[in-house]
DNA sequence: GACCTGCTGCGGTTTG
C-alpha cells in the first residue's frame, strides 16, 4: 500500500475505519500522480471502481482548507448524482473539518446563504447553477469560486461531444480567468477506450499539454446471449415477456428497451405474469417521465433492499453513476444506438457470489438484431465510436454571449469580444464573424447599443430573465399525472390523452378520470387494464461504424454461439437475401437492388450521412423514402442512372447554400436541435447545420469512395 | 416507433 502512506493522516483514518484491505489500481495510480504534481488528470475507469475517492483522497490530503474560499468545485451532469456524492464525500470530510455544500436548483437555499457568508471547503454544483450564478450574481462567483484549487469534473463523457459540454467548457474558462493561481482539474469518466477520444479529453479540460490519462484497464467479464422473437404487431411478443420474465425473475436485474413507451409495457406486463407465478412484485418503471419522488424511491429500495430481488425497466435515466449497487442481469432489448451505451449498461451488471453475470439481448426484428449483434462484436473489439466537437458552436456564442453581457452592467465591444476571443472554447470563430453576431443580435433587440456600451436589449431580457436561460437544452411541458394527490408522473399530449382511456405509467395501469388542458393536470385511477403510453421523440444518431459493421456480418459466414436457433436463422436468411451481391469491401461497397420498377440503395452508413444524402437526393429531384432501420433508401420511378446520379450529385458550394437556405427558411423546425441557434443570422443557421445537423465532409468522402454493387439476378 | 440532462429572485407564509 505504497500510496496509502502519501496521504494525510486524517485520511488514512478514514481508510482504516472503512477497513479497506487495500486501494483499487485507479486508486494507487492516481493518489501518487496528483500529490505529486499539479497536472490535470482524466481518471477513466469502470462504474463503481472507486473513482470517486481516487480524486478525493489525494486533494482532500494536498489542498489546504484553512485559508477562506472554495478550494475544490465538484461538477456533475446530474442532481441526483449530487446528492449521491455528497453523503460520500461528506463522511469522508468529517475526517478533516471541511464543510460540503451542495449548490443546485433544488438544494437548501440556507446551506447556500451560509456559504455565501463564510465561503471554505467544497462545492458540489451543475453546470447550470455556475451559469444562473454568472447571470444573477456575478459579484458571487467571484466571492467565491476565485480562489478554487481542484476542480473534479463528474462523468465527463456526458459532456464531451454535446453543447452542452461546450457551454461547460465555457463556464470553466470564465472561472479560470477569475483564479489568479490556475486552479488543476480531474476529469472521471467510465466510457472513453479510444486514444482518438483523448485528444478531444485533454482539449476539454483547456490544458492539454499537461493533461494526463490515467486509465484501468480491467475488463468487466459479461456473458452474452442472444435471443430473437420476432413480432408482428407494435407490442411485444408474448413469448419473448414469458421468456424475459423466467430469465430474471431470481435476480436483480435492469431491462433497457430503449424507449419510455415500452419500458412502461414491459414493467406492467412483467408484473402481472409475476402476479400469477407469485413470483415477486418489485416490478418497476425508471424513466424521465416518471415522477421524481417516484424514482427515488426506486433508486433506493435497489440500494438497500439487499435481500430481494428486483426488475427495473429503464431508459438511459439508469446508464450514468447514480448509486443503486450492482445487478446480476442486463438486459437489451432492441440494439444501443452506440457502443458507448452498451458500455455504460453492461457497466451496471456485477457477480453476485457463485452466479454468472448475464447481458441478455432480446431482438424483435431482424435489422435490430442485426444492429444489436454488430455492436456486441464492436464492444467486444473495444470499438468507441468519435467525439465529435463542434469548433464553430455559433449557438453557443449566442448563449454565452448574452450571458456576459447580462453579467455586466454594460459592457464596451473591444472588452466583450476580448472576453470571447480568449475563451479557447470560441477560438475557432473569427472576431468577424463574432461581430456579424453581435451585429445581429443589436438588430433583433436582443442587445442595446447605449453609447459605447453593450446591455441586453428588450427582447433579450424577455430571453435572459427566464429560468429556461441557463440550459442549452430544450424540453417541452408534459401534462402532470395523479391520483388523489399522488404524484405519478407526467406524459405528453396526446390522442390518448381523453376521459376512460386507459395507460401504464410508473409501472402501474390506470384510467384517465379528468383532462385539465388548462392547468396540464389529468387524473386518474388504478384500473386492471390498458395500453403503453405514446411519447414523441427523436431517436438518437447511429454511428456510421455500427451501419458497417452490420453490412460486415451479412458477408461473413461466422456462426454465432451466443445467438439462439430463431437468431442464428434470421440472420443466415438475411445473408441468403444480400448474397446476390458480390461484395467484398465493406468501407466501399454498398448493395443497390433492382427490381421492377424501384430500386433500393442500402447505404450502411450513419445517421448524419444518411441525413445528408437524403437531402441531396430530394435536392437534386430525387423522390425517396428513407427506412432508417435498414439504412436504405427506396426510389421509385427513376428514369437515369441512379449510380451516375449519385457519383454526381451537385455539389455546388453556393448552390448548396441556397438550398440550406431555402430549407431554413421553408422549414424552421430543422434547427430544433439547437436551442439557441433560431437567434442566429440565416448565413450562421446554415453553417449550424452543416457543422451539427448533416456532414457534407464525410458524405462526400464517403461517396466519391463509393462503389455500387448491384444484384446479379 | 424513437433517450437524457437543469432552473433565479422575489415576495409571501410558516416555523422555531
Amino acid at each position: 500500500m505504497s500510496s496509502y502512506n502519501l496521504l494525510s493522516e486524517p485520511i488514512r483514518k478514514y481508510i482504516r475505519d472503512k477497513r479497506w484491505e487495500s486501494l483499487r489500481p485507479i486508486q494507487e495510480a492516481a493518489i501518487q500522480r496528483i500529490l505529486a504534481t499539479d497536472n490535470n488528470y482524466v481518471l477513466i475507469s469502470k462504474t463503481a471502481s472507486g473513482k470517486t475517492e481516487a480524486a478525493f483522497l489525494p486533494i482532500l490530503s494536498k489542498v489546504n482548507f484553512k485559508e477562506s474560499g472554495v478550494k475544490v468545485l465538484y461538477i456533475s451532469p446530474l442532481i441526483a448524482l449530487i446528492n449521491d456524492q455528497f453523503e460520500r464525500v461528506e463522511k469522508l470530510c468529517e475526517y478533516l473539518d471541511v464543510s460540503v455544500t451542495k449548490w443546485h436548483g433544488e438544494a437548501n437555499k440556507g446551506q447556500k446563504d451560509r456559504l455565501i457568508k463564510d465561503p471554505n471547503g467544497i462545492v458540489l454544483i451543475t453546470p447550470e447553477s455556475i451559469e444562473a450564478m454568472f447571470v444573477n450574481k456575478p459579484y458571487n462567483v467571484y466571492h467565491l469560486f476565485s480562489t478554487l484549487e481542484y476542480m473534479v469534473i463528474d462523468e465527463v463523457h456526458s459532456f464531451l461531444g454535446s453543447d452542452r459540454g461546450i457551454q461547460l467548457k465555457s463556464l470553466l474558462e470564465r472561472l479560470q480567468k477569475i483564479n489568479k493561481n490556475k486552479f488543476s482539474i480531474v476529469a472521471l469518466s467510465a466510457t472513453v477506450s479510444d486514444v482518438n477520444q483523448y485528444v478531444e479529453l485533454k482539449e476539454f479540460l483547456g490544458n492539454s499539454e499537461n493533461t494526463k490519462i490515467i486509465r484501468d484497464t480491467n475488463k468487466k467479464d459479461i456473458n452474452a446471449i442472444f435471443k430473437y422473437f420476432p413480432n408482428a404487431s407494435p407490442e411485444l411478443p408474448i413469448p419473448l415477456l414469458e421468456d424475459l420474465y423466467e430469465q430474471t425473475k431470481d435476480s436483480k436485474t435492469l431491462i433497457f428497451p430503449n424507449a419510455r413507451g415500452r419500458v412502461e409495457e414491459v414493467a406492467v406486463k412483467l408484473k402481472k405474469i409475476s402476479d400469477k407465478n407469485k413470483g415477486h412484485k418489485n416490478y418497476f418503471s425508471h424513466h424521465s417521465a416518471v415522477d421524481k419522488e417516484v424514482r427515488e424511491y426506486v433508486e433506493f429500495f435497489a440500494k438497500n433492499q439487499s435481500h430481494q430481488n428486483f426488475c427495473i425497466s429503464c431508459t438511459s435515466t439508469l446508464e450514468l453513476g447514480i448509486d443503486i449497487g450492482n445487478v446480476d442481469e442486463v438486459v437489451q432489448i432492441d440494439a444501443t444506438h452506440s457502443i458507448a451505451s452498451l458500455i455504460q449498461r453492461v457497466g451496471r451488471s456485477g457477480r453476485r457470489e457463485g452466479k454468472q453475470s448475464n447481458l441478455f439481448l432480446y431482438a424483435t426484428d431482424k435489422w435490430s438484431l442485426l444492429q444489436s449483434l454488430a455492436c456486441w462484436l464492436l464492444y467486444k473489439e473495444q470499438y468507441i465510436e468519435p467525439i465529435v466537437v463542434n469548433k464553430k458552436p455559433f449557438d453557443v456564442l449566442v448563449h454565452q454571449l448574452l450571458s456576459i453581457v447580462k453579467g455586466t452592467s454594460g459592457i464596451i465591444l473591444s472588452e466583450l469580444l476580448e472576453q470571447l476571443k480568449t475563451n479557447s472554447t470560441f477560438s475557432d470563430i473569427e472576431i468577424d464573424e463574432m461581430k456579424d453576431i453581435i451585429f445581429h443580435l443589436t438588430e433583433i433587440d436582443f442587445l442595446e447599443k447605449i453609447g459605447n456600451e453593450f446591455i441586453i436589449g428588450i427582447e433579450g431580457e424577455k430571453v435572459v430573465n427566464n429560468k429556461e436561460f441557463y440550459s442549452l437544452f430544450k424540453t417541452e411541458t408534459f401534462f402532470k399525472v395523479s391520483n388523489k394527490g399522488n404524484k405519478i408522473g407526467e406524459l405528453p399530449v396526446s390522442f390518448q390523452i381523453k376521459v376512460d382511456e386507459n395507460i401504464f405509467l410508473s409501472a402501474r395501469i390506470w384510467k384517465i378520470k379528468d383532462v385539465d388542458f388548462k392547468a396540464k393536470k389529468i387524473e386518474v385511477i388504478p384500473t386492471n387494464d390498458g395500453k403503453k403510453p405514446l411519447f414523441f421523440g427523436n431517436s438518437a444518431d447511429t454511428a456510421h461504424k455500427i451501419r458497417e459493421k452490420m453490412l460486415e456480418i451479412l458477408f461473413t459466414k461466422e456462426k454465432y454461439d451466443f445467438l439462439d436457433e430463431m437468431g442464428q436463422d434470421c440472420i443466415d436468411d438475411m445473408r441468403k437475401d444480400f448474397s446476390v451481391f458480390q461484395l467484398t469491401n465493406f468501407t466501399t461497397e454498398r448493395p443497390l437492388l433492382l427490381s421492377n420498377d424501384n430500386l433500393t440503395f442500402y447505404s450502411f452508413a450513419g445517421s448524419k450521412i444518411n441525413k445528408t444524402i437524403g437531402f441531396i437526393l430530394k435536392h437534386n429531384g430525387i423522390e425517396n423514402l428513407y427506412f432508417d432501420d435498414s439504412s436504405s433508401f427506396v426510389i421509385k420511378n427513376l428514369n437515369s442512372d441512379f449510380i451516375s446520379v449519385l457519383k454526381h450529385l451537385n455539389f455546388e458550394k453556393s448552390d448548396l447554400d441556397v438550398a440550406l437556405r431555402e430549407l431554413v427558411e421553408t422549414n424552421p423546425a430543422v434547427l430544433d436541435f439547437s436551442k439557441w441557434g433560431q437567434f442566429l443570422p440565416v448565413n450562421y443557421q446554415i453553417q449550424l447545420l452543416k457543422n451539427n445537423y448533416f456532414d457534407f465532409e464525410e458524405t462526400i468522402n464517403f461517396l466519391q469512395l463509393l462503389k455500387v454493387i448491384k444484384n446479379t439476378d
